[in-house]
RNA sequence: GGCGGGGUAGCCAAGUGGUAAGGCAGGGCUCUGCAAAAGCCUCAUCCGUCGGUUCGAUUCCGACCCUCGCCUCCA
């Protein structure tokens, strides 16, 4: 058994192998934040999905290096510069922080480089002197340096891979933009802005003249920087397929005439309560929001890991309300195995871990994936229940566990302090019982629920758990 | 108009040419003074509709209905 995925460039699943001749080392790189604002629960169901997908190729076992670029300068975060009258520095650097600090509590690993954009604009300059050196960029009279879609196909390159792409068919609606200005042709696209007034102190000098870097040229370079010219997988959001991969993979083919990317992998979209989301219908939640509601970034990762990548998945609360409980229900589990373990350990028992894997190996199957494991949470309750599960077992139950935890990335639930006016209500709680005061005992446990704590009476003695 | 996903229980969501995983919610039970976000059990004669192929279809084929996305801001 090996890994399969869904490759874009083929429209089909196959099996994955990297281009280290050793069959050891894959890059990958995914297309991260433009830091322009809080990402929002859609944008971390991509970067999620990219952790899955990085864990998965770990637990397989491939030496990863996982890219992920910070897009720092860009149309958005200009105009927000300029109507904050802040530096872009200073702007980009508060939304990348919370970035990273939003990616932490989800659990997903920090990738290996995180290269920004703007401190790649060299990188990116001679990136596009390679394609004006190849004729298939242009400068217009704007100043602006173009990608042109015609020279790139009349050098027997193709445009379109990742979709099949119509032109003529196309709708040149009302977003053709007009901020677009002096292309040769609709498809062509912007490899270098030309400075203008608005962009106030953002932009860099160049041999095209003063400027900055268009869209799709950053992640080029970087990826290019970072991993080769050629390298084993490229992630991102589905609607990045067009036209912002398909650019990449122009503007990268173009300079360097070798293939870009193996593997393209598209994460779907989410809606959020059955809608897409958006600002004026309130379903617009950022991992901030979530939180303030009383969720966690576990619950939160749980549930957006809970469903196959390539389909567009219903986020609601209700769901996260469920994950929470689910997610109660492995912890409880888990802890037990881990005190029974105790401090013996033991090679992973293979039940869970096969079953586990085989799932995942089909195309990130995740669903299939947690129904292994809630089947052995059921299975080891049972054991535990009956006392028949060992010490060396229950060792081999907890490696197990840690195995597939590692794809998964739920580890533990933190641990609340449980505060002192807690404490003494529990104890009060005990000493009323022990009086044979069910009453009062029963009060207390009221009093403790509505403070947000649950207290269970087990064999040994009481248990408080934060809800 | 072009291209591409979907429609499986109250909700979320896997899957298969041979009779439907898992989670949440619900119901029952056990432990318990009573409980519990503690544990166990249970919960779809049925997979959008109508036809076709087949011994057999939710799964393959065709038509239709509904729904979502992309088509130069987008995860």
């Amino acid at each position: 058994m090996a890994l399969k995925l869904f490759n874009t460039l083929s429209r089909s699943v196959q099996a994955f192998t990297p281009l280290d001749p050793a069959g050891k080392r894959v890059g990958m790189y995914c297309c991260g934040p433009t830091v322009y604002d809080f990402a929002h629960i859609g944008n971390w169901r991509t970067f999620v999905f990219a952790d899955l997908v990085r864990r998965t190729l770990e637990f397989s076992g491939y030496e990863v290096k996982h890219v992920m670029n910070i897009t720092d300068v860009e149309d958005k975060i200009i105009q927000r510069v300029r109507e904050n009258q802040t530096t872009l520095r200073e702007f980009t650097g508060k939304f990348e922080a919370a970035f990273l600090e939003d990616l932490k509590a989800l659990g997903c690993l920090e990738p290996h480089v995180k290269p920004r954009a703007t401190e790649h604009i060299a990188e990116i300059i001679g990136l596009i002197e390679k394609l004006v050196a190849r004729g298939v960029a242009y400068k217009a009279a704007d100043g602006s340096v173009y990608f042109s879609i015609d020279k790139y196909r009349g050098c027997g390159c193709q445009y379109g891979q990742l979709l099949k792409l119509n032109f003529d068919e196309m709708r040149t609606g009302e977003r053709v933009s007009a901020d677009e200005y002096e292309k040769e042709s609709v498809a062509d696209f912007a490899l270098w802005k030309a400075r203008v007034p608005e962009d106030g102190a953002v932009f860099w000098p160049s041999p095209f003249g003063e400027g900055r870097p268009g869209w799709h040229i950053e992640c080029s370079a970087m990826s290019i920087k970072a991993l080769g010219e050629t390298f084993d997988l490229h992630l991102g959001g589905e609607d990045l397929k067009f036209p912002h991969h398909e650019d990449e993979i122009a503007q990268s083919e173009g300079a360097t005439g070798k293939p870009f990317v193996k593997f393209w992998l598209h994460g779907a979209h989410l809606l959020v309560e059955s809608k897409k989301m958006s600002k004026r219908l309130g379903n617009y939640f950022t991992l901030r929001d979530l939180v303030a509601k009383g969720f966690t970034g576990r619950e939160v990762r749980y549930l957006l890991l809970s469903a196959y990548y390539r389909e567009t998945f219903n986020f609601t609360l209700d769901g996260l309300a469920g994950a929470k409980t689910a997610l109660a229900r492995i912890d409880e589990c888990v802890a037990k195995v881990r005190e029974l373990a105790g401090t013996t350990t033991a090679t992973p028992a293979s039940g869970l871990v096969d079953a586990f894997k085989s799932a995942l190996e089909e195309d990130l199957n995740i669903s299939a994936a947690w129904a292994a494991v809630f089947e052995w949470v059921r299975e080891t309750n049972k054991r535990i229940a009956e006392n028949t599960l060992s010490v060396p077992e229950a060792a081999a139950a907890l490696a197990a566990w840690e195995r597939v935890d590692a794809v998964l990335g739920i580890g533990k639930k933190s641990e609340a302090e449980v505060p002192a006016e807690i404490a003494a209500l529990a104890e009060a709680r005990v000493a009323a019982k022990k009086a044979k005061d069910f009453k009062r005992a029963d009060t207390i446990r009221d009093e403790l629920k509505a403070k947000g704590w649950v207290i269970e009476d087990t064999p040994k003695g009481i248990k408080l758990k934060k809800i």
